[in-house]
DNA sequence: TTTGACTCTGCCCAAGGGGCAGGGCCCAGG
DNA sequence: CCTGGGCCCTGCCCCTTGGGCAGAGTCAAA
């Protein structure tokens, strides 16, 4: 059971610093490949590594942080930074994890009231004509987390917008998303609102052309929009679409039409609403 | 941008059910072949898939369970549960996730502490000389989560058993770390209290002999001993090792010589020892 | 010099898919 | 009846963070 130390120079051998660090050989020979823990000596003919001995910290370092789950790539972000700011490279990873903590914790209660029972609200599912509109809109690719900071900047900001170009504008602003948007997912998502008239776009946004269609929609609360409740409401008018022989041929959006600090929990907040159209074999049925 | 919803009859396509349940094609698919969620037909010829309408509740759930974090082998255990029970192993699920953050939420402010440099607490070791002994053991592999519920079983857990033969035994147990004990690696972990005499091993339990050697060591108090402050003392006894020019010959144990529950959070409460010997350079050295 | 421990590279494997290629299928319109 | 476009199939390689093994080369103590 020899474990020759090798410690006796200046360097170390790759055991030797695995067992200091408690970190794999494997482990250890991905980090030199990655760049992340670099042996301070390559043998060229042998290829053998050999590491300082104040590397044993490093290496300690980044095992404590694997065992945080700290993928490589950030690690090698908080070890990239000035040693004063490493704290609070870890403090802004954590606070990551413990938002996802909470958007899951939300999901754990949705799920034990949908399987007990306790779930299926009823959504009433109508639809609409909408016609062509000329939109202003900011469209960007967000995830979750950053989600309610975009709505919380744009929905007001393309409103200032308009109003400080002094066009005619709608009261209500939607937001389009073109792709989901979750931990792994990030849309785009595209803040619009109507207006008349002839503008000049302000800088980061755009103006394009909504065309005229019909939309599913089912008006729901404040209560109701957080996740992940919200998805009953956008599977609501996704089944209603099904079985009322339309298909749909946009994106779904969010159409909120009052102002979030003046309405109650369960008051009428905003429309989940989905552009449909008669399917083919509706329109082929009718022209028969 | 014709997407033929197929809904028309009793079965949906895989594209229907992939907009309908938020799964990606290849998600579906995946699951199919490892029989999460099997089409209820499959055409022979052609290997399309068909699924029941029905068949859209249980994607959704899935779904939301992925979004969760749940392993696909967990979620099948979910889904195979009877129906009133999901809720429950939702929750089990939960706290394992609740139970996985705790701990690195110690590590977080730990490692904080460490990188703004109040951590470094002085540990001072010693060796000594460690005589043969019978040993009564309990060996598991046992994760994280479970440790402290095997030690606070079996550490009075043998010593009842050797009470029961009435023989003469040692007041301290030690535990033998054979592997790392974390989130992906099980130990296995031996809990050990040294007798004479002989004795039969009650089921479960096994007598070996201990072997006799010289170990390094650290005396640590109750607030030591928390993840991940203990892996300070574990370096602190291998760097006294490697200064000293002893090799580890032997997994590290933790030697518990008072009552956990009669003593102070900073009275000295468990060795953290290490078998070592004399490297083979030194013991050269030593007879030339 | 031998021998046993150590190290090297390279390959296959895991989960949970993403993405693409190459090919077959289905159905509405002409 | 044919065609075109959308749909679906399988199979392959890719990601990440390593684990495990094979076969070969190396180091150091005796």
């Amino acid at each position: 059971m020899s474990q020759a130390n090798s410690a006796t120079s200046e360097f170390m051998t790759i055991g030797s610093l695995s067992r200091q660090s408690r970190l794999s050989l494997k482990a250890l020979r991905l980090y030199h490949e990655l760049g992340l823990l670099r042996p301070a000596e390559v043998d060229d003919s042998t290829g053998y590594r050999y590491y300082r001995l104040d590397q044993v910290r490093l290496a300690r370092l980044i095992g404590l942080l694997r065992q945080l789950g700290m993928p490589l790539d950030r690690i090698r972000e908080v070890l990239e930074a000035p040693e004063a700011q490493r704290a609070e490279e870890i403090r802004s990873y954590w606070r990551e994890v413990e938002g996802s903590m909470a958007v899951r914790l939300r999901l754990v209660s949705y799920l034990e009231s949908y399987l007990e029972g306790r779930g299926d609200e009823m959504y009433e599912v109508h639809t609409r004509q909408v016609p062509e509109q000329k939109v202003l809109t900011v469209k960007r690719n967000v995830r979750q987390p950053e989600l309610v900071g975009f709505l919380m900047e744009w929905m007001p900001g393309v409103a200032a917008a308009l109003d400080a170009t002094g066009v005619k504008h709608a009261t209500h602003t939607f937001v389009v998303y073109y792709g989901e948007v979750n931990q792994d997912s990030d849309g785009p998502v595209e803040v619009c609102m109507a207006f008349e008239g002839e503008i000049v776009a302000p800088e980061g946004t755009q103006v394009r052309i909504e065309p005229a269609h019909t939309e599913a929609y089912a008006t729901i609360s404040k209560r109701q929009i957080e996740f992940p409740r919200i998805l009953e409401a956008y599977d609501a008018v996704h089944d209603y679409a099904e079985t009322h022989d339309l298909e749909v041929t946009a994106p779904p959006r969010e159409v909120y039409f009052v102002d979030i600090n003046a309405v109650g929990p369960d008051d009428p907040f905003v429309d989940i609403a989905w552009p449909v159209a008669p399917t083919r074999a509706l329109v082929a049925t009718q022209t028969v």
